[in-house]
DNA sequence: CGCTATCTTGATATGAATCAATAGCTGTGG
DNA sequence: CCACAGCTATTGATTCATATCAAGATAGCG
């Protein structure tokens, strides 16, 4: 795709008039690949740079102590990581690739520009940001409420639901590059109990695991269950300045 | 004070122009009391407000099935409400006065003129609201990582950490307008197990309850329990574009 | 082929919820 | 001023959900 990949993102939002294009594309860096397990942006960091995640999943995760860590969010292809460590002057929890991947970062500077420039944009990302707040407000919520059943069936439809969002038609089945341990880190449980779980819904038939896939043969049930709202994430551009 | 509340709250963080505080208050709408209970921003509505919380103390909370509450986020005096509701077209979550208090509310195009007019105040904005994300996910954090005693001291010194920013002499004593069963709301617990481990505290000497008042008589060690960092929640100015 | 991480399952332990009962306190109306 | 209703706090007894401990079983991988 010639257009930069920030570009091809925030089109999904609103059309862009030439001049945001130009000053998104004018921002961009070097692409780069990096493999699972490579850090993105260090705990404690003052870091520099905003990304785009353009190809593989990525986390951030606090580290707790003895090193428990609990996954805080989960980055999709097309999510753009850092926006939260904008504010803090030095990054309060790290940012790893989850499997290999390629991103493009843009200097924090950057934004700038974007503020100046192109204000609708600017409002955009602000938009964003907002979503993700309502996003993490979601999972405060579902900690707090759920059973653990429940906080794992929240967790798959939340995900199926938001990589439904670029993956038109997507079936009920996806990749679900995480070990059982690291569920265990998003939804926080053992390992050893998120087994017993995905275990017992497996026999139910009730999702359909193979390897790293997995399938949810019972979603409008599990959808019910936990009161499930698809978000679908859509941005309220309404309130938008005009586009510049 | 003859200056708008919003403008009295954004000095904290930087100084402002005249035109800064002009667009500002222009913005200002007629300021409100509101009762305890009354609902500020109401589950569903596509707001069309911004909230200043001038005085008293107001709650976002999520409703679970069976109506049981969790309480999300706690706005103080100074704290803006709504931000995070800006970016999907309906209000996810309900906010609700938790003590009586003034808000004063802007409506939500007027941050389109923000974006225009002064860049740099649309920027703050937009670190503020990631400042309040990182603090959500260490709520995340805390839920997912830590024991029930260790939630309830986390709540305690993020909230004394948070009433010392303004009140730049505060003692370890403070009003906690909380009933035990709304502390269970707040940190995921029963009020039978609040209770249970609020006079435990108490009883070891870490804690003194008096009535609406609560001093933390241990400080240092619950922060060295929990690993608790006081963030201060100061954000990171240097990449604002200039002042209009 | 062995090595190591992951998954699986059973037995047991425990932190926190639930159930239940009492006590205190706050306000309201007679 | 008392009596009562209705919250909030307190405490004990019990139950249950989830963690912990332990031991294979599998499977990817050099």
């Amino acid at each position: 795709m010639s257009d930069g990949c920030l570009v091809s993102r925030l089109r999904r939002y609103m059309a862009l008039t030439p001049t945001e294009c130009a000053v998104l594309a004018d921002m961009e860096r070097e692409e780069e690949q990096k493999e699972a397990g490579k850090i993105v942006i260090r705990r404690g960091d003052s870091s520099e740079n905003v990304h785009v995640l353009k190809s593989g999943w990525a986390v951030s995760r606090s580290v707790g102590p003895e090193g428990r860590l609990q996954i805080l969010r989960i980055f999709l292809p097309g999510d753009i990581v850092g926006l939260a460590e904008v504010g803090p002057p030095e990054s309060p929890h790290e940012v790893v690739m989850q499997t290999s991947g390629v991103l493009c970062s843009f200097p924090r500077a950057g934004l700038s520009r974007l503020f100046i420039e192109t204000p609708r944009l600017a409002a955009l990302f602000f938009a964003l940001g907002s979503l993700d707040q309502v996003a993490l407000r979601d999972r405060v919520a579902s900690l707090g409420l759920h059973s653990a059943e429940d906080r794992i069936i929240h967790f798959l439809l939340d995900l199926r639901a938001r990589l439904a969002i670029t993956n038109a038609q997507l079936e009920d089945s996806f990749r679900l590059p995480f070990s059982q341990a690291e569920i265990g880190q998003i939804v926080s449980l053992t390992p050893v109990y998120v087994n017993r779980l995905l275990r017992r819904m497996a026999r139910e038939g009730r999702v359909e695991i193979d390897k790293p896939f997995i399938r949810l043969l019972d979603r409008s049930g599990m959808e019910r269950q936990i009161g499930f709202t698809d978000r679908y994430y859509t941005a309220d551009t309404s309130w938008f300045p005009p586009p510049a």
